[in-house]
Order: structure tokens, then sequence, then C-alpha cells
DNA sequence: CGAAAACCCATGATATCCCATAGCATCCCA
DNA sequence: TGGGATGCTATGGGATATCATGGGTTTTCG
């Protein structure tokens, strides 16, 4: 699976309809007509829009049947969150998905839909809410900070 | 079998009748036709219903009958507890079940149903009761915990 | 026989499918 | 290098299918 990267502003039509940028779908691969899942971003208070692939939302749940002593208490309830909150949203020929009211609501998205690529996964913002997110973010990376490196990772599954 | 996710209301008829979400009738897949097992929540202290795929069960008598030794007594009794107070319920032409008068008390549900997804099983409650439950699993999530970009993953394959 | 359950059909709302088009970007070839 | 042809992307709208829901009828079973 290839990395989500980029921002892309597109049109919600008023059906509830939004084309998910193309190289976000082909981003998908294979994965693409398992379909998406959506739910208000916990990390962001719900400002925006999490999409994670559909097989990430399994992986949690593998992990969870194996592994739930690793889990904290807080992680198990927010796992419980997100599969409340999670839709599954699948693609129509087009490349659109629906997105459901509460969503669009919960988000302040209106007439557009700005995709913001966050790796792994991706991220639906109101234009209006994410500039100011956006320099809010970018104002606190300090000097001292303004390069990567990469550290050795172990192996990761699936 | 594709997971459970999303919540949704649907009304209880004057029958006892339910649709059950056309995405958890799917998510069931070919178990659909062997129905489904609903018994009131133990873990939530009986505030609401616990729904397995029949097959869920029969993996528990499975695990039980190979493993004994490694559930707890108190587990085994739960697991009595289960077996006694689960009822089959079967999907109608339309996709409905029938929710026996002492599960839709047990719960506290009326009019309304609240299909809640929790990946490999559901709940249904009462609208009422939920808004407040919910709440409360929210406020224990740390903000240190509202990430699971970082949920254990490794040795799950497949 | 009577109550409850299962079966069957009808309907409005919603989601899905299908086709059309305008705007870009890419390709191709002279 | 220019410029027409081609294909893809995003977007709109109409037709079709699905879903949730209500009500009636038949069947089942005590």
């Amino acid at each position: 699976m290839a990395l989500f990267i980029s921002e892309q502003t597109n049109k919600v039509d008023r059906k509830g309809r939004v084309s998910v940028p193309a190289q976000f779908r082909s981003a998908l691969g294979e994965a693409l007509p398992l379909g998406i899942a959506a739910f208000p971003s916990f990390s962001l208070q719900k400002q925006a829009i999490d999409v994670w692939p559909l097989a990430r939302l399994e992986q949690l749940q593998n992990s969870l049947d194996v592994n739930s002593d690793r889990f904290t208490t807080g992680q198990k309830n927010l796992a419980q969150l997100i599969f409340a909150d999670a839709r599954q949203l699948s693609f129509d020929d087009n490349g659109r998905v629906l997105l459901p009211l509460l969503l669009l609501e919960s988000a302040g998205i209106k007439e557009e839909a700005l995709f913001v690529g966050q790796g792994r996964t991706f991220q639906i913002w109101s234009p209006d809410r994410y500039t100011p997110y956006k320099a809010g973010i970018e104002s606190q990376v300090s000097d001292g900070e303004k390069s990567l490196s990469i550290f050795p990772t172990a192996e990761v599954h699936g």
C-alpha cells in the first residue's frame, strides 16, 4: 500500500458525494474495493475527519483479539469508540464516496472538502478550519527541529 | 466475516420487529441464514443487548472444550449464563429480527433501537441509555491515548 | 380456538448505478 | 516544437435499486 501524500480540495455535491483524489485511490491499490473507514478525528478533538483504509481497522481488531493485554484501558475504549463512530464508505464507479451528514457536520464541511495526506491515513477538512490549524502546527516546529532523522525500524507485518 | 462498524438507530414496530442495519447483515455474509445470538450484556451490567454471530458461540464452546483449564471459574460461570440467557434470532425476508420482550425490557428499549458496531460483535441500546454511557467512555480516554497510530501491530499475520 | 410468529406485499426515502460533459494533462506524430 | 488527438479526472443529473417501515394474511403451536 502506497502512502497518502499531498493536499487537494474537491467539491461536495448536493447529494453529499465527493471525489476522493485519484492519487489517494491509486494509493489504496487492491484495497480500493474494500473501501475506507471515516470517523471524527479524536486526536484533533473531532475538528476533522480521519480516514483509514478498511484493512487498517481489521488490523486493529486482529491486534485486539490477540494482544489485548498490551492495550491500555483507554486504548481499548478508544477502539470501541472508533468502531462505533466509523462509517464504512465505498467508492462508486467515478471514485466518489458519499459522506454521511453526521461526519460532514462534525467536521464543519459544506461545499468543499480538503483532503490531506498523512502517510498511512488521510484526513478530510473544511478548508476554513484547516488554514488556522496548519498555521498553528507550523509555528510549533522550532528551528532546531526543521530536519528529520530516520530511525531503524523493527519488522512490522501487514 | 467483515467487521461490525458504525451506529444506526432503527424503529421497533408494534410487533417487536427491528431492521438490522444492512451493513451489519452484509458483514455477517454467509453466516446470515444462521442468524444471531442476543443476550443482556454482562460486561455492561445488562444495560444493553450484546449480539454475536452464532458461529462465535460455537467458537466459545469449542474453546471451553479444548482449553477449559485456561478459563477461571468465574469465566466458566459467565459462559453458562450466556448460553442460558442468549436467544437465537433469525432474519425475515426484509432483514428484520423479532426482539423478545425479555431482552427489550432488560435493555430499556421502547420505540427505537440503537445498533452499535463493536468489531466482531455489536450491541443494541436504548438511545436514552447510550448517550451518557458513551460520554463516560470518551472521558476515560486520555489525550495521550487519542492516537492509535501506535497500536500494537507486531506479530499479526494475515 | 386463539395468540404469536412467520410470511407476503406495498411504499417513501435514500443510496447506488449509469451516462454525459467540461477541463486538464499527456501522448503522439509530423 | 507545435498542435491536434486521446484519456483521465472531477462534477452534474436522471434512472434504478435498496433499505427501512407499516400493514395484512397465513401458518404454527399451545
